[in-house]
DNA sequence: AACTATTTATAAGA
DNA sequence: TTCTTATAAATAGTT
């Protein structure tokens, strides 16, 4: 803007730099000045020319030092948040390099595809095998404990129920002595007898039930291992 | 510029605000920048919105951090200078008032004018007037001092002279003894005696001249202080 | 965000 | 520095 339009840079000419410099600072001060009337916006505007002579606009009602303060503040809180925001995206690059080998570590011990093993060297297959073996064993050790825990937790009830069985059995004798009329009904319908003791009967057809179970006497071998991997 | 002129008030209209702040924002960071090629000066521009969003400007290889500081310095050097010239004029009021005191004390020394004494009280004018006193007959005391030393000095000069001059005649007669025909000289005309020995003619008659003079004795009392006076 | 009629800023000259 | 003025640039209102 002007009889001519000029290129940005350096004014050559100390004296046209020294015109320019005042016409434009004076324009920039009334811009600044207009920004802050319209927008109701807060501006710090402080310049020092070539030869180092200041000069600074500051929106009414401010002081440069309010505006500085400020400016240090939301730095600041931006090199807080940043350093935050770093900290994050760092804990989330761990978290992506853990996932990636526990994920390759996976497709290894699935074997899935033959392009995953063939990142491994025969040792670090050797190796894999021996550790997928015992884990297996581990495995197979743990499952047999829980078979066992369990049979053994049934023997015990077998015993307890066959020793209940074997009470009743002389309880109805005994009655069958006093009321003849109900020996019929030993060997046939429950009913009768559900009906006298509802909670001993149930007992008794679940201990009936069990006993048609073989139950695993640790006979040991593979045979063993196979039927425990099936029941788990 | 633009469709219509706009007042340089609030705009109300938070839209239209949020537009204008966005445009005119980029139009003084354009003209920062343009000012800070074209005259190779160092601009800070620190600006906040209504809604406390923050923009910057700062010229390309500066850092606000190092204009800030630059900007407090100069504060500081202004206000260094502006203690200094403080501290400046302080002084320079104090001394007036000694300066209006002494004045205002001499006059009244001096009685000048009804009208400076008439500041003072009778008992004001009583102490005056007693340090007046005293301060002439310290002055009375050193002027004898001065006279006593120069007479003293005076005496000593006559002794030392007369001395000389009772030598002078006795050689005097020594060569009239061998040349009788300068005795009618002794008394008459004493050039001859000066162009025989010029120096100690000289001698002789500044002492016939001082031999004249009643040499004060010191008979003290008042009328030798008025002799004093005169003389001083 | 893009357009454009206007206003505003300013380069050059005095 | 200030004023003038032709011209470049910015931008208010509109699409």
């Amino acid at each position: 803007m002007g009889r001519g339009k000029i290129e940005i840079k350096l004014i050559e000419n100390p004296t046209n730099r020294q015109v320019t410099y005042s016409k434009r600072r004076n324009g920039i001060f009334k811009k600044a000045h207009e920004l802050s009337v319209l927008c109701d916006a807060k501006v710090s505007l402080i310049m020092f020319s070539k030869n180092n002579k200041m000069h600074e606009y500051i929106t009414p009602g401010l002081s440069t030092k309010k505006i500085i303060d400020q400016y240090q503040k939301t730095l600041g809180d931006i090199d807080l948040w940043r350093s935050h925001y770093e900290k994050m995206l760092e804990n989330l690059k761990k978290l992506k390099d853990i996932n990636n080998k526990l994920r390759r570590q996976i497709r290894h011990r699935i074997g899935e595809g033959g392009l995953e093993l063939d990142d491994l060297s025969f040792q670090q297959l050797r190796s894999l095998e021996e550790d997928m073996v015992s884990s297996i064993a581990k495995i197979r050790d743990r499952k047999f404990h829980v078979i066992k825990t369990r049979t053994d937790t049934c023997r015990k009830k077998v015993r307890s129920l066959e020793q209940m069985n074997g009470n009743l059995l002389l309880e109805l004798k005994e009655k069958c002595v006093i009321h003849p009329q109900f020996l019929f009904h030993d060997e046939g319908e429950e009913e009768s007898a559900v009906a006298l003791a509802n909670g001993a009967s149930t007992l008794y057809a679940f201990c009936q039930h069990h006993s048609h179970m073989n139950i695993p006497h640790h006979h040991g071998g593979e045979g063993g291992f196979k039927d425990d991997l099936r029941l788990a």
